[in-house]
DNA sequence: TATATTTGAATAAGCACTTATATAATTAGT
DNA sequence: ACTAATTATATAAGTGCTTATTCAAATATA
């Protein structure tokens, strides 16, 4: 029997407490289940601190509505966590301003999609036709207790936030077009044989005996490669493309290492790709998987290259 | 701007725990306002307690759902206040028997009615048509915070549990003759006699001079007491009745209080009462307020009385 | 201009919980 | 019957808040 549950409104006191501890430890654990880093205690001040860009300790104690004291502390432990950096104010000496680290700023993108799943999670389940309090607080732990939260948080994640690698299917191939015509426009410039191969993979790709594979996140495809065959065991690795809004979320490097992967089962001898240096940070994700640069044959096939990467497997 | 109000779901942990503290400190201080010294923070262990009258500490961890070591510590709190008692099991060496001393009970006796008001109150004031239940939190914080919560409780408690004195009037004529009628039945028996004066007050204790007062908590009558006219400056206190509910609530001690004020104000001379021995206590309580036992008359009016007391005023 | 007051932040100590661990007494297993 | 496992309670240390106090810088006041 939970006596507490029956002792009505006057021990609404020690319930709210109990109902908040529990929720904070299911979320802390969620974030440990995350491999993320981070202390649900601390959500409200970071939230604060990276949502303005800039405040100071007073702005904060307004906003969280705590002591002055419990700001202090809180901002000290996220300034140890490297997720805030403490400057002191030029004209007021005694003031200090906050602002995210980039380090905090790349954390708070990584967090943001679980919080909306979170978010959106509490609210369904905290839902209740009833005029009571006690009654949505018993419904609430009800929730948090049996597991039944979290769980579907977890699921919800699992399911929206894992990227998946698919390979071709005709209903993915304006992703494909999208994505690769997009890159281009960034980087380069579209001709118009790039519109003819990439409208047609079937023909240019698959046919003559490559693959094509596609990252995708709970239904939006955010990158894609594609594996073209030079000769029976070297194919070149092309058509690399990730959609503005999923960059820096790892979408490359997972299509490089499902590429590689899938070379390695085929008995592959090689991989090789055409880049340009101006591509930096693409030539260094390469370079960490394996590939070396080699010279480039005067007899191209690409006119926007000027390095060519090889990787041999096994 | 409360941004924790705004940050939705995520930040329900923090939200509840806010206004659990919100709600603690209130509370305390409500207690402090009424001269009670109790923490609701032991609440629910002390109502545990005292309702299954015994306990042992792991059927306390059962029912307030919180870590054994909580419920050690919040016992040996109890024990310090001196409100419970523990004792080892005799069968079971590891055991403690954890049951309410009389200083615990009669502390709860006095809280339970504070605890109803506090209930009710609350109840009332977290009655609100929604499904969700962070827009309940927000209702509720807002009547915390506000302060309107609390001042209705504090209000309630002043007007139904403040023990008042009124004079007589005809509406308390029945309240008067059913006090007094329980009184006797209970100490002595009912003659005829008793029912004449009971039954008609204003011919036989006011017309000649003499007064009534009652003891009035929130609208009801708890006791009452009459001051007969012997002399011109001497009175006699007599009709003292309590009713059985409101006994040890020290209401014959208000009533008291009160008439000698009233017997000082008027200049009187001195008060005298009739008793019996067998009303230990309450010759005990004469005895406190002065009141010194006076040889009995040999023509007594009272047959049931044995003790003569006196009190001189000024 | 010198002193008093106010303000922003830090520190100390306390409180109610937590987890981890220790210390008994009791029960189970062979 | 004797060791091993379990159970009941206590203690220690940590956490996130609190209030009270301290300290230094800025502002007000005379």
């Amino acid at each position: 029997m939970d006596v507490i549950r029956s002792l009505g409104e006057i021990s609404l006191g020690s319930r709210l407490k109990r109902v908040s501890d529990t929720l904070m430890k299911q979320t802390q654990e969620l974030y440990t289940d995350q491999n993320i880093d981070f202390d649900p205690y601390l959500f409200p001040a970071f939230y604060n601190i990276v949502k303005r860009e800039q405040t100071t300790n007073n702005e904060l104690i307004d906003a969280l509505k705590t002591s002055q004291p419990a700001v202090t502390q809180t901002i000290k432990k996220l300034e140890l966590r490297g997720l805030i950096d403490l400057t002191p104010d030029p004209i007021d000496k005694r003031k200090k301003t906050i602002s995210p680290t980039p380090t905090g700023t790349k954390l708070f993108q990584r967090l943001s999609p679980i919080w909306e799943i979170l978010d959106r999670t509490v609210k369904e389940f905290t839902q209740l036709q009833s005029d009571s309090l006690l009654a949505h607080i018993d419904h609430f732990e009800q929730a948090l207790r049996s597991g039944t939260l979290m769980q579907t948080v977890k699921e919800r994640i699992q399911k929206e936030l894992t990227i998946e690698i698919k390979t071709h299917e005709p209903s993915l191939s304006k992703a494909f077009y999208d994505l690769n015509i997009e890159w281009l426009e960034t980087y380069f410039y579209v001709e118009d044989f790039d519109r003819e191969v990439l409208s047609k993979p079937q023909q240019y790709i698959l046919d003559p005996g490559g693959h094509i594979f596609y990252a995708i996140e709970g239904g939006i495809t955010l990158g894609t490669v594609a594996l073209k065959r030079i000769e029976d065991n070297l194919f070149e690795l092309t058509k690399m493309a990730v959609s503005p809004e999923a960059r820096g979320k790892g979408v490359g490097q997972k299509l490089m290492q499902h590429c590689i992967g899938f070379a390695k089962e085929e008995n592959w001898k090689a991989l090789l790709l055409y880049s340009n240096r101006i591509l930096e940070n693409a030539i260094h994700i390469y370079r960490k998987y394996g590939f070396e640069e080699i010279p480039v044959e005067p007899d191209s096939p690409y006119e926007r290259s000027n390095i060519k990467m090889y990787l041999p497997l096994n």
